[in-house]
DNA sequence: CTATGGCACGGATT
DNA sequence: AATCCGTGCCATAG
């Protein structure tokens, strides 16, 4: 007797382990679609209806205030805001909230990224250009490219492939620019011109992304400058220019490193899982950091199905039973991650808020396993919770939140730093008795790679 | 001869 | 156990 109970609680809590473990691991995407499955499968679960915030719209908990709205003015206290937001729309690519009248026949589910650019161009287009808009806006992949050509859609819509382009285009210039393009170069090259608009570009820069762009990714500035006739000082201007303000994966956060765009792994990773701002976005304010949590409104069990469980016949009752476990479990798995994370970024604000605020100069280095000690967690759930997650940054920025454990990128930028204060090209050498002088003593070797890693050239092409 | 990049080794981190 | 990272050694280009 003792036994078999001690049995089952072992197994259930197992269970619960594992499944904490892979939650925690997920993105918000992931988690989205995920929940959305086991939504429609289990009758057990529900999702009870939404609690907006009045002020900013965030759906919340039923009974609970918003705690960004709510904060009182007189906030002195220095830590930041960390709390978990349940937000449908957590495709927020510029963090505002569209609040049109839904458009006619057409209805998402919540927010995602062809409904976020189908909204900003719905009321100027034409009634009958609104569904062929639509329909290429379901052909997207995952990164915002278009998967079908324009012939295809002209056919099946019976218009003509000019007309198809046409609306393409407008849709290439909506938020996230870019989007619907065939490729990465084509991307860049709407951006390119839409910035070309307000800013002057670096000579050669079309032409580059035309021409050049595998060679630029390589940095292989001397050659590319050879075929295009000119110097590699140009190139490595335009360049620079292409890496700061363009982005070859619009739909995409920005990932790592984006001059070698072939070498991002497998996961894509779109959606900032945490956000980082100040409140109201004035410097002046807490920093609030939001943990968003993708489910339009609230999970639970559905209260229904558990009272009709009682009455319910024995060979029913079995798999009745199996769902109401699993839906449990899924809930209290959701809870579990939300709080590792809550518990995790509170400790990673603290740690590295002039980071935050001053940027990669500031990021002090630490380890997974040291945050993983001061919240007595285990090493791999850290691990699990930073990995392919992705957080925005008061800039706007969206990093990789396992740029909070990079031990070498505050050396990297003071490279970078110092390579572009320098009058004179500065070999390898005279770098790394600069920064011993700064009193960081790293080996002449490594500053080779850092120079490399940061796409700085050699100094004798520079 | 100097500056730099490739390779590989060992220790740290995950 | 697997992976990442800093570093030393050596070849090569300039």
């Amino acid at each position: 007797m003792l036994q078999t109970h001690y049995q089952v609680t072992t197994t259930t809590t197992s269970a619960h382990l594992a499944q904490t473990m892979t939650l925690l691991s997920l993105t918000n995407t992931d988690l989205l679609q995920k929940v959305e499955t086991e939504l429609a499968n289990n009758p057990a679960l529900e999702l009870v209806e939404e609690h907006r915030c009045p002020m900013c719209k965030r759906i919340l908990p039923p009974n609970r205030i918003c705690p960004v709205c709510s904060q009182p003015k007189n906030s002195e206290r220095d830590e930041a805001i960390v709390f978990i937001s349940p937000r449908e729309d957590f495709y927020t690519y510029s963090g505002e909230y569209f609040d049109n009248e839904p458009e006619e026949q057409i209805i998402y589910e919540g927010i995602d990224l062809p409904t976020f650019v189908l909204r900003q161009i719905a009321t100027e287009l034409d009634p009958k250009d609104r569904i062929i808009v639509a329909y290429i806006l379901t052909n997207l992949d995952e990164d915002g490219f278009l998967t079908i050509n324009s012939l295809e859609i002209a056919r099946f819509h019976h218009r003509l492939p000019s007309e198809i382009e046409a609306l393409i285009k407008r849709l290439q210039r909506c938020e996230p620019i870019g989007v619907c393009s065939k490729n990465p170069r084509e991307a860049l090259k709407i951006q390119a011109e839409i910035l070309s608009e307000t800013v002057k570009l670096p000579k050669l820069t079309l032409e580059i992304i035309e021409k050049g762009l595998d060679l630029i990714s390589h940095h292989h500035y001397a050659e590319l400058a050879k075929q295009l006739n000119t110097n590699p000082n140009q190139i490595e201007l335009a360049a620079k220019f292409i890496t700061d303000n363009l982005n070859p994966f619009p739909a995409r956060a920005y990932w790592g490193d984006v001059r070698n765009p072939t070498e991002i792994d497998n996961h894509v990773y779109h959606n900032p899982d945490i956000l980082i701002y100040h409140l109201n976005d004035n410097p002046e304010n807490p920093l609030v950091v939001e943990i968003i949590l993708p489910i339009r409104g609230t999970l639970r069990v559905n209260p229904l199905f558990k009272q009709a469980f009682k009455t319910i016949e024995a060979e029913k009752a079995e798999e009745w039973k199996g769902d109401l476990e699993k839906a449990t479990l899924l809930i209290k798995c959701i809870q579990q991650r939300s709080n590792a994370l809550r518990l995790l970024m509170e400790k990673l604000v603290v740690m590295q808020k002039q980071f935050i605020l001053n940027g990669e100069k500031s990021l002090r280095s630490i380890t997974r396993a040291e945050i993983a000690k001061e919240l007595s967690m285990h090493e791999s759930t850290i691990s699990r919770a930073v990995s392919g997650k992705a957080i925005q940054l008061p800039n706007k920025r969206i990093v990789p939140m396992a740029m909070f454990f990079d031990r070498s990128l505050a050396y990297r930028s003071l490279v970078k730093e110092i390579v572009e204060k320098e009058e004179m090209p500065l070999s390898d050498n005279e770098i790394q008795e600069i920064l011993a002088q700064k009193g960081i003593n790293i080996a002449r070797r490594t500053v080779a790679k850092y120079r490399s890693m940061e796409g700085i050239l050699p100094a004798h092409l520079r």
